[in-house]
DNA sequence: ATGTTGACACCGG
DNA sequence: TCCGGTGCCAACA
């Protein structure tokens, strides 16, 4: 099939990605073995709207300046806790395998 | 073909 | 911990 392009796999990666777990957009662009982050930020920009891209942000858990409310809104919603202007990265990052709780703590308020 | 931009990542002070 | 500058890759004019 012809969907192995670059901007098609980073939204089946994007896609993937559970509610109440987040990617960054470097995990996102070497997950679909590119070294170019910023070109997963540009492909949402495309056609983010046929994607969870809210749950992709910084890798300091930081969100875009334009974005940040609006997707910090829609994080708080699945269950993401912020911690100030930024993501809890350490429990919600998602490495593109199921959370094993024997080693993470999974979603835990 | 070349130059510039960008929903980024990493390093140093 | 926070702020600034630099580097990488791909797309766009």
């Amino acid at each position: 099939m012809s969907d192995d392009s670059l901007p098609q796999r980073i939204l089946a990666c994007v896609e993937s990605i559970p509610p109440g777990r987040v990617m960054t957009y470097g995990d996102v662009a070497e997950y679909i073995g590119s070294r170019a982050p910023r070109m997963v930020g540009r492909v949402l920009a495309a056609d983010g709207g046929t994607v969870p891209w809210h749950r992709v942000l910084r890798a300091d858990g930081s969100l875009a300046p334009h974005l940040y409310t609006e997707q910090r809104q829609r994080l708080l919603a699945e269950g993401v806790r912020f911690r100030g202007d930024k993501v809890e990265l350490a429990r919600f990052r998602w490495d593109g395998q199921l959370p094993d709780s024997s080693s993470a703590q999974s979603v835990k308020p």
